[in-house]
DNA sequence: CTGAAAGCGCTTACAG
DNA sequence: CTGAAAGCGCTTACAG
């Protein structure tokens, strides 16, 4: 119930000016020429008292909140949900603060969302939208605000953007399961258009028609229930009785397929090879760990956050966007190597 | 790049004051007897221009910003995730909108998002905390600001909060394995003293005591790795041969615990019974689905809007404060349910 | 019903 | 180096 303090108060009890006191919480007393003793005499004070600045006068009189408006498809999503946490952290190193909503793959809501964003002042925007964004985030990028869209970009638009090479990790993993003597095997992927889905696909198909086989590809409807999702893979296994091995393209792809593997008895590697694209937690830790194509979090987070801070420091529009294309790494684990033969005839 | 529309421009084009622009747009155009039609005008224009208030301005001005600030201890755990999610659909049903943070059980993080939310003015605090937040949350409470806490109670503060009746939950989920005909139960729970945790230590030992059986609990230290984790309940379960039906008392434990059984060749339920506290979409998939204690998601999200929403307009703080006490819900899935005995004799 | 004006708590030229 | 003052964009008594 203690009455705030104001930078009004604490300036009349130095008997200094409400600007010097305002200039010196701001880091430009050196600039202003207030002497260091002055500085640090108002540095003191205002620790002592703990006086902390109305962040909303602050925002409305300079027009930057520091706050920066995350989007994810899904914040319970591991792979999300580690990126987030990564970006929150280099963000505050820098002074900003993040606010983050999920779109749950939903056109509308992504729209309220980023209105909300809008209205909430945030000083730049980090996105992974769903399709259909493409008119609101060129809109976004012509209003000059700072932008990073990060893991799938939207056709037609040109905005800075930070996303992995996933035709190439997905070339690599199916390399890989060719050199392991595999010849039928599947992708089992999401529906939707989104761009990274389809340079993952792209990855796949390169490698079987370099080595001249067929694509096997089961394209999964995300609006249903998990037990109806594993249904559908359960039922596409069993239809391809002569496939085995399997890519998935994202971590809860690879998690429900594991379950339908399971109910169908399929074990894994032995009946059926594994490898999904993204890491999860939970795949290092089943009985047979699985083999990903792991995503560089820590560097995604790193860039992001450096092209936004680039934007929002230097502003110089002029050089055009920035698209940056991680390399994802190859995590070689036990369910993508071919069992010993347990024929002993020589 | 367009200019943004202040509420003076509209005023102006209207050719009417500032002060009817802002009534009517607060709703207080009856309360203020602003003629119907002036009104409708009023709010016809805003809408063709697509007027919308600065909310910083607003804020600043009424002291309320419509955020509720929501402490989560990983917004990761589906448990948290979901309850974040109705929190925030039912509070954007009145107005307010969320910010989120997760704690990960570090208590001077946890500090540093209070502060944050302080700073960012929150209107109301929604909380699950880690333990040594006492004091702050006690000071949080005698600032009058509206807060509820839930999932957890801290002890010895007095504050309004929404929990899960624990302990008549793992009653029930013991009492049912007995009634299986499990004589030899552990209990795997974290070391903390968290009060939920606690409540639902005691709803097990309570059903053992009134069947004078022995405890069997193994607490594990969550400050390591998954890896490490498992290795331990898997070392605990081997330690215990004996061991027929286990309890855990949160989702993600109950994971860990399955993979652990997983790894040392104990089949559900066939070797050994399982029931978790806290239901996880993962448990329903399972090759034999798990037995939980559900709690009640939407109920809680209800209770601690409603809770807040009360402090929030009436401010009759004279009432004292709220403790709402949710039942849980045993969901008997193949987990726990005994095996027809194999033997054919008669 | 309406207009003029103060004020929320800051930042920032501007003049000294 | 410093002080007085305008202004960010609203809301809200207060007079009319």
């Amino acid at each position: 119930m203690k009455k705030r303090i104001l930078i009004h108060d604490i300036a009349k009890h130095l008997d200094v000016s409400i600007a010097t006191v305002s200039l010196v919480l701001n880091g430009r007393a050196k600039e202003k020429r207030i002497s260091d003793v002055l500085a640090e005499k108002v540095l003191n004070y205002v620790k002592e008292v703990g006086y902390k600045p109305n962040q909303l006068a602050k925002s409305l009189r300079s027009g930057k909140t520091h706050v920066l408006g995350l989007v994810v498809e899904d914040i319970a999503n591991p792979f999300f949900a580690s990126v987030a946490r990564l970006i929150e952290r280099k963000a505050l190193e820098h002074g900003y603060h993040i606010i983050y909503c999920s779109t749950n793959r939903d056109p509308a809501k992504t729209k309220d969302i980023l209105t909300m964003f809008e209205e909430r002042h945030v000083d730049g925007y980090v996105l992974a939208l769903p399709e259909g964004l493409e008119s609101e985030v060129s809109a976004l990028v012509r209003s000059g605000k700072p932008l990073v869209l990060f893991d799938r970009v939207l056709s037609g638009v040109s905005a800075n953007a930070v996303v992995v090479d996933g035709a190439t990790g997905m070339y690599e993993a199916t390399q890989h399961l060719l050199a392991q003597g595999y010849k039928s095997i599947a992708l089992i992927t999401i529906q939707h258009g989104q761009t990274q889905m389809i340079t993952r696909r792209q990855g796949y198909a390169q490698a079987l028609r370099e080595h001249t086989l067929p694509e096997m590809v089961d394209e999964i409807v995300l609006q249903q229930e998990p037990a109806q999702i594993i249904s559908q893979m359960a039922a596409f296994f069993q239809a391809h009785p002569h496939c085995e091995a399997v890519l998935f393209t994202t971590n809860y792809l690879g998690l429900y397929g594991l379950e339908a593997l399971n109910q169908i008895g399929w074990s894994v590697p032995k009946r059926i090879a594994v490898v999904s694209f993204d890491d999860n937690a939970l795949f290092r830790l089943y009985s047979s760990p699985i083999t990903v194509v792991a995503q560089p979090l820590e560097a995604m987070a790193e860039e992001i956050v450096k092209v936004l801070l680039t934007a929002l420091q230097g502003g110089k529009q002029t050089n055009g966007m920035m698209l940056l294309q991680l390399t994802p790494k190859l995590l070689i684990r036990q369910s993508s190597i071919r069992p010993a033969s347990p024929t002993r005839a020589k």
